[in-house]
DNA sequence: AATTTCAGTGTACACATGTTCACTAAGCTA
DNA sequence: TAGCTTAGTGAACATGTGTACACTGAAATT
């Protein structure tokens, strides 16, 4: 058997799991009652409070599970090409199978991003922020941005996260019955990348001459 | 008085407010009830549906306005100005405070884009699609662009459509206390926009020569 | 002037919601 | 082993929900 904490931890993440469940399968995270969630957890509704004092706090508990994700993500995109074409694609490419294999978090994130509860909403642009600023200091060091001012790579940077970002509830909404998608959302995507950081590179030498 | 067809088109257009109104006050266009959009409307429930079948309908039908607002937008914003960045500049201030008078609108579509049901958020990415095109054949002329193939001003103009909205987000969260974020929103977007054309003219000339 | 149409009403129903409270029983601690 | 802690239970509540139905009365049509 387990022990109590590891039985307590257990449902809590089956209450998770139900929330993103239903998240990624129709409903709006706003939407979707604190019945419904326990019920699909297996758990009687007052249950519920044992976890969360509403549904919103599971919600940034979902936020936060999300973070981790996210840097794992980061973490494991960080290779060792130092050519900025095959590092964007590989990296766009990894991403969006990283999307497709955690669904119900993207939806989730997609969902709240504009549309949850304004400390929900406040939460997940933190976390965007962060992964923006995780980006810089990635791309920091390649040959390309060298002449880059810091604060214009991060603006190059909450650019790039916004866009890929932005194209990712296509992504969701296509990949179910069109699996090759995937591929056109990867192409789309990277060539919206290229005209911005080539318009970076251009407009800053642009603007030292002037 | 009013004839009767008036007086219907009346209360009609007050559900849509209601809604609106609910929407751009907190609530999530998908937890709003048929009743409380009634309520507000000052009408009993079941008269809900005489003018729509459900919240879905009602939600298209906003959508239907929200197209209108934004080809009206586009009429004004249509200057004689031929240069690309003081062009963009009015565009983009004028697009902010277009934004501001008609937050609700707004707010819903940030929404719905992302957190509708599929329905709804298809009809709103057909309007934002339609938004970039008609971009496209307006800057089109411009000679900025006149080495640009239609298939990637097509591209160009939905990643600007993108970013413009992205954007309007933190327009509408931090407009109501901080009154000057309208400029800040402004300049960022500039910055972003510049980035995404001066990269397009460049990657296009970059393309001609390899 | 008589008749039809129909936007809005009021009641009713079955069901879902968040939250309360006292409870049970298994796991932990002493 | 005895006692305490606490995750999960089950019944109860007041309130909100979508929708059905028969209705009213004024505007529109004849």
């Amino acid at each position: 058997m387990q022990t109590r904490d590891e039985k307590k931890a257990q449902t809590r993440k089956s209450l998770m799991d139900s929330a993103l469940n239903l998240t990624g399968n129709g409903s709006n995270f706003s939407s979707i009652s604190l019945r419904e969630v326990a019920k699909k957890a297996g758990v009687v509704p007052t249950s519920f409070y044992r976890h969360f004092s509403d549904m919103e706090e599971l919600g940034l508990n979902i936020i936060d599970d999300l973070g981790l994700l996210l840097r794992k993500l980061m973490r494991q995109v960080r290779t060792n090409n130092d050519n900025l074409d095959s590092l964007a694609r590989s990296s766009v490419d990894f991403y969006a199978n990283y999307v497709c294999a955690h669904k119900n978090y993207f939806y989730f994130m997609e969902q709240v991003k504009t549309g949850g509860t304004p400390t929900l909403r406040k939460a997940i642009r933190k976390e965007l922020y962060y992964f923006a600023n995780e980006l810089a200091s990635d791309i920091r060091p390649l040959k390309e941005f060298s002449s880059v001012s810091d604060g214009d790579l991060n603006i190059i940077c909450q650019l790039i996260v916004d866009t890929v970002f932005q194209n990712t509830i296509d992504l969701l909404d296509q990949v179910d019955e069109n699996s090759d998608y995937i591929d056109t959302y990867t192409e789309h995507t990277l060539k919206q990348l290229r005209l911005i950081w080539i318009g970076a590179i251009h407009w800053q030498s642009k603007n030292r001459k002037s």
